[in-house]
DNA sequence: CTATTTTCTACAGCCGCTGTAGGATCAAGT
DNA sequence: ACTTGATCCTACAGCGGCTGTAGAAAATAG
């Protein structure tokens, strides 16, 4: 398993170059080996990691959260309370998200199965927005 | 029903004053009347338009989204296919934030069923997080 | 051996707020 | 009526999380 560079990294983890250099600045991902020219070179691991900072990020995870798991990773000593607690917090917001995507949801269903090219002033689609959300 | 001050919408759709003043800047909430010596007053209307970007931001809308569906209420002689779109189009991303959003909280809560206080490189939080997610 | 693409660093800019400065206004208590 | 403290005003700077650009070096493709 060679190394990869960071445009093959970029595109297996559907992460811009830029940010995952960014990601690097901010020491959320971990300084890369270099090639003798200077070119940033990824193993599987770096993958793995961005992979799951993407979908942490996409799934709407703070910053925060995700380097605290990440330095907790990192620090395999360290007791497994902590990552409770965190995970424990992330429940309760997934939670918190989930009820309210899924009462949009149902909303965005009914308006979809109400509205039929109409004008909008006979339309529920807004009137349900500003009810419902 | 006598006007309210920005401090009072501010409590009541539970944003920011500053985020108040930010959304009349950029024309995403309308210019207010003012007050004699020169206060924002507001009505149930804008009160009502706040509370739905605030909701509507807490659960991912994207800006954009959000102006759409206020633009094409704000101009009803517009035709409902635009808003039919919008709202198909949320749809979708809104199922797509569910699904994953479901895992999580599924993996969540398998986490914390199987790590009681151990360390971390046998508590199965992080593996789990790396390998589902 | 060109030509194109990728990478490098460094830095500026954007979005969506958030906070601060410095001053005016208002509401409540004495 | 007067003080005190909260709220409001404008204007502008700063921040988090990227994103884009410039200018140069290096890798790959034809």
């Amino acid at each position: 398993m060679k190394p990869m560079t960071i445009g093959e990294l970029s595109r297996l983890a559907n992460v811009k170059v830029t940010t995952i250099r960014y990601y690097e600045s901010i020491r959320l991902m971990p300084t890369p080996d270099r090639s003798p020219t200077g070119r940033r070179l990824y193993g599987a691991e770096a993958l793995h990691r961005l992979s799951f900072i993407r979908q942490a990020r996409d799934i709407g995870f703070p910053m925060q959260s995700i380097r605290n798991l990440i330095d907790v990773q990192t620090r395999p000593d360290s007791d497994c309370g902590s990552v409770d607690a965190i995970a424990r917090q992330q429940l309760t917001e997934v939670q918190r998200r989930l009820s309210k995507l899924t009462a949009l949801e149902s909303e965005l269903k009914r308006m979809l199965g109400a509205c039929h090219g109409g004008q909008v002033d006979n339309c529920q689609v807004l009137a349900a927005l500003n009810d419902r959300i």
